[in-house]
RNA sequence: GGCGGCGUAGCCAAGUGGGAAGGCAGUGGACUGCAAAUCCGCCAUUCACCAGUUCAAAUCUGGUCGCCGCCUCCA
């Protein structure tokens, strides 16, 4: 399979460094409130790349932190800690803040139907190991320390600026940002910081009071579980610079090898064509949009552009997203009930759509393409059910394992409950009384009703009826 | 100012040298008591614009215009 390399700007084969086991480290939320449309849109993302991996037959450990220090509100050392402003407004202890919020972006993202990482590492359970590398890197002259703070020396890492493209002394021009000034080089950035008496979150170290710098937590839990190398590594495009560049500096200064083999970057959702992020205030927290548009509609709405391709927020984008939901949803559920004959034609159709699915994913996650194909496989088995041609069984496999498993796409009556489903059987049991004593009147008018409140009515031949609730919508 | 990306139908969105996918919306038909769902047909002589390379360009090169991201925290 292909992947797109940021680091080499180009599609390159994946092969594991250690087959079949792939290690898997992307960057999480900073949990200081609820998550939006973007955190949605990158952790399905990288979610079906891990689904992907494992479909191919790879052993993969997906490790993505959890940030709940050391971020700071303005220049990555200045500034006030996130998580301790936030704290301060909520009237919350900053671990209290943490739990919250960590809490709140696991029910969203079960909701979207992401597989829980295998390791979500908090930073603050991680001190040791950030201050290990600091040590680590003081010893091989890559840091020094100044004023009871510690920065990592740029000069010293001759390969600082590769993956963004930031040369030496380009890098700081036009910039707008006034750098601190115990540092010797305003590239230089924070490996720890000291801590004002007021700062609630702060550690001992060799150098003092303080707490970590924010890049520094990725390059030690990531090397704590996934070793010094690799395969990997994940985050948002505006990420790129500088928390990933300053990621590959530390990490490969201290330990002299490769630090991420790949490097995967998701782009921005915008609004209106700017990006959605929570200092510009445009964001849709996605606890909200649930309100409105069942989960997997949302998922299915990331799913539709590629991961690379922003995707421009728009109602009308997610009621597109709705109805093509509920074609792969009324699809599933003729599946369920078609008598299955064994056909070689289903059979055929079966085998060429999970090939052209499959080139579509190792094709760098084209997911839209993937869809396309979905979308064929879709008008093909209709037609098959439509001439009573068979191959149910074969068709339903093909539908879960391509976008149930991995695409993530649940489309078999989730939330409904048993006694829902028994009042529907008795309401259909009802019309098809009125139909075949033509009191269409009275049908027509249980119709609407039923269809104001969500649910969806369907004539059989014979004089039989079917109404089952709202399918892809959320109420 | 530096680095990077994008511009494909009414909307969304794949395609990156030789047939303009797919979805939504719309529309004509089949089916239906009427619908819904489903199926069949139609829906970009053309890919922001201009010039060039080529037998051949949405796709490569140069230029123009427009939009966006990063260079400050953000997935």
């Amino acid at each position: 399979m292909k992947l797109y390399n940021s680091v080499t700007r180009t599609k390159e084969d994946f092969e594991p460094l250690n087959p079949p086991f792939v290690g898997v480290y992307v960057c999480g939320p900073t949990v200081y409130g609820h998550s939006h449309l973007g955190h949605g849109k990158s952790y399905v993302g990288f979610d079906v790349l891990v689904r992907w991996l494992r479909s191919r037959g790879y052993t993969v450990r997906y490790v993505q932190n959890i940030t709940d220090v050391g971020h700071l509100t303005d220049d990555a050392d200045q500034g006030e800690d996130k998580l301790q402003k936030q704290a301060v407004l909520e009237k919350l202890e900053p671990m209290e803040l943490a739990e919250k919020y960590t809490a709140s972006y696991f029910r969203d993202m079960d909701a979207l139907n992401n597989l829980r990482p295998d390791v979500s590492p908090r930073a603050s359970g991680h001190i040791p190991e950030q201050i290990e590398l600091v040590l680590k890197l003081l010893a091989g002259g890559h840091a020094y320390v100044s004023g009871g703070n510690v920065y990592f020396d740029v000069s010293s890492f001759p390969r600082y600026g590769r993956l963004s493209g930031r040369s030496g002394e380009d890098a700081m021009a036009g910039t707008r940002v006034e750098t601190a000034s115990d540092k010797r080089d305003p590239r230089d950035f924070a490996l720890w910081k000291k801590a004002e008496a007021a700062h609630l979150l702060q550690w001992n170290s060799p150098w003092g009071r303080g707490y970590p710098g924010w890049h520094l937590e990725c390059s030690a839990m990531s090397m704590r579980y996934l070793g010094d190398t690799i395969d990997i590594h994940g985050g948002g495009l505006e990420n790129s610079f500088p928390h990933h560049e300053c990621e590959i500096a530390q990490s490969e200064a201290a330990t002299g090898k490769p630090f991420a083999r790949f490097w995967l970057h998701n782009n921005m959702v915008t609004v209106d064509g700017r990006k959605m992020g929570k200092s510009l205030g445009n964001f849709t927290l996605l606890h909200d949009l649930f309100d409105r548009f069942d989960p997997m509609v949302v998922r299915l709405y990331i799913l539709r552009s590629h991961y690379r391709s922003p995707l421009d927020f728009s109602d009308q984008g997610l009621q597109s997203a709705e109805s093509a939901l509920e074609r792969l949803v009324s699809f599933r559920n003729r599946l369920e009930k078609a008598p299955s004959a064994p056909s070689g034609r289903a059979e055929e159709l079966c085998t060429g759509t999970t090939k052209a699915f499959t080139e579509a994913m190792d094709d760098d996650l084209n997911t839209p393409q993937a869809l396309a194909v979905l979308f064929d496989f879709v008008r093909a088995g209709n037609t098959m059910l439509d001439t009573g041609e068979g191959g149910a069984e074969p068709m339903a496999e093909t539908l879960d394992s391509l976008a149930g498993e991995i695409l993530g796409l649940r489309l078999r009556g989730a939330g409904r409950s048993a006694g829902v489903e028994e009042v529907c059987g008795v309401l259909a049991r009802l019309r098809g009384v009125l139909r075949t004593r033509k009191m269409f009147e009275e049908a027509d008018d249980m119709r609407r009703s039923l269809e104001s409140l969500g649910f969806k009515v369907k004539d059989l031949p014979g004089g039989e009826s079917e109404i089952s609730p709202g399918g892809a919508s959320a109420h």
